[in-house]
RNA sequence: GGAGACGUGGCCGAGUGGUCGAAGGCGGUUGACUCGAAAUCAACUGAGCGGCUUGCCGUUCCUAGAGUUCGAAUCUCUACGUCUCCGCCA
């Protein structure tokens, strides 16, 4: 969510914001809805003095034995009046918190204007694809091969889009995972967290995925309570609704989870294998830090998930998200793409975003700046640190031989 | 799941329906003292919103929501949470 006083201030910015997102919305809509909205405080807040100033004559005239009754007949009508407004307060501010709610985050001036992902900039390239001396097969293929991946079983148990994973490939699952959050944690110090994985629905309005993006997500019946579609939900307001002291950051936060996604939109798209399951794993990196640092932060952050590809020895590269491509709560984000030789280009295996103050505004998250300034607004960052299915997709692909066996990575031999 | 108790500021903890944003303490900041933020003393110390003469005025907030009342931290109802006992249980 973005200030509003802000975004009527910055009309022209926010209007080239909303165009090169592809997002339509009219602000004059925002402007009224703002100026109703005070002209009914304005009249609620007088009217609330004259009833508090008259409670006190009521009082006094109580304890001086006379009669308050008429005066209380005419505080009696006030309240009337006061509730009515209440009520119209309500109701308008409610529809511009609604607005609001489904506006998206402004962008950094270093993220590019585009249409889609074609838009995209390259920002660095690390490692170069192997050499095969073969043509190089689709990790399902390899996977189910050696028995490792079942994805019959995985539709059996529960739907398509669910895989079992099976003997050394569930050990190498794991094996995944536990390196990741070791090098978070012991080299970069992210301290490691295992939270919920359900959540109630303000908690997903807090990061952003709520009220816009319901149809992406699972719900329990009967509860209010919804799957994590990643660990950024919990972990990012972990610090909701606090004040804290500029002493107490930068906060880093990762934890492994799975991930539920109903994945409505990508009918058709990776329909084989590990790619786009309705259930993942990934371990995840989260950053509360002061505006001033955010973009720089931003710059560890990425560094951080680029490094276990590069320990992993698994050529990538970083993009750029351009405006079109770019999600919702971000206002810049990095995405690294590892190489996947069957499919001869980078596919998508993590994304570090900078949400400034879109996330923190929603979930109350404030700091006391240390010089005693008046309590802003924190910034949140987020980053796969990183998809660990993928990963292991980008572990068979690349680390596959000519006989159908893969080897194991340096890092991951124990 | 059953029975009972309870939810007050960063923390602890008072609070009889009226002058309570809320005593007192702890913590924090500043000043005095000092070689020294060790001790002592003093002052200050919540957030949101609206207004204008930008420093003040007004308003809201005592878990949340609804209600009673001229007036609610205080009374009623509901939800959520915490604690104790019983039951069940990885």
């Amino acid at each position: 969510m973005l200030d509003l006083r802000w975004i009527l201030s910055h009309r022209e910015e926010m209007e080239a914001c909303l165009k090169n997102r592809h997002h339509d919305f009219d602000l004059n809509i925002l402007a009224s809805l703002d100026e109703e909205r005070r002209k009914i405080i304005g009249q609620t807040e007088e009217l609330k003095a004259r009833r508090n100033e008259g409670s006190r004559r009521v009082g006094a005239a109580k304890k001086a034995g006379e009669d308050a009754s008429p005066l209380m007949e005419d505080i009696r009508r006030m309240g009337d009046e006061i509730k009515a407004l209440d009520d119209k307060l309500a109701k308008v501010e409610e529809t511009l918190h609604g607005h609001l709610m489904t506006l998206p985050n402004r962008l950094s001036e270093t993220t590019p204007v585009g249409n889609d992902e074609n838009d995209n900039p390259v920002v660095r390239t690390w490692g170069t694809p192997g050499e095969f001396s073969f043509e190089p097969k689709p990790h399902w293929d390899i996977a189910e091969a050696l028995g490792i991946m079942d994805f019959e079983k995985g539709v059996m148990l529960a739907q398509s889009r669910f895989t079992v994973l099976k003997g050394l490939g569930a050990r190498m699952e794991r094996a995944l995972i536990a390196f990741m959050l070791d090098l978070h944690t012991k080299k970069h110090g992210y301290t490691e967290v295992e939270p919920p994985f359900m959540v109630r629905s303000a908690i997903l309005e807090g990061t952003g995925q709520l009220p816009k993006f319901a149809e992406d997500l699972y719900k329990i019946e009967n509860e209010d309570l919804w799957l994590i579609p990643t660990a950024e939900v919990p972990l990012t307001n972990l610090q909701r609704e606090t004040i804290l002291d500029e002493s107490a950051l930068p906060i880093y936060y990762t934890a492994y989870t799975p991930c539920f996604r109903r994945e409505a939109g990508s009918a058709g798209r990776d329909v084989r294998g590990l790619m786009r399951q309705h259930q993942f794993d990934k371990v995840e990196m989260v950053k509360i830090c002061t505006p001033e640092t955010s973009y720089d932060e931003l710059e560890k952050l990425t560094s951080n998930a680029e490094e276990v590809l590069q320990l992993l020895e698994l050529p990538y590269h970083v993009v750029n998200l351009c405006s079109g491509d770019i999600g919702f709560g971000s206002a810049k984000t990095y995405d690294l793409e590892v190489w996947l030789p069957s499919q001869k280009r980078y596919r998508e295996i993590s994304s570090c975003s900078n949400c400034e103050d879109f996330q923190a505004r929603r979930m109350g998250l404030r700091y006391r700046p240390a010089d005693g300034g008046k309590v802003r607004f924190a910034h949140t960052l987020n980053g796969s640190g990183i998809a660990v299915g993928r990963t292991l997709i980008a572990v068979i692909e690349n680390y596959q031989r000519e006989d159908g066996s893969i080897a194991i990575p340096r890092a991951l031999v124990p």
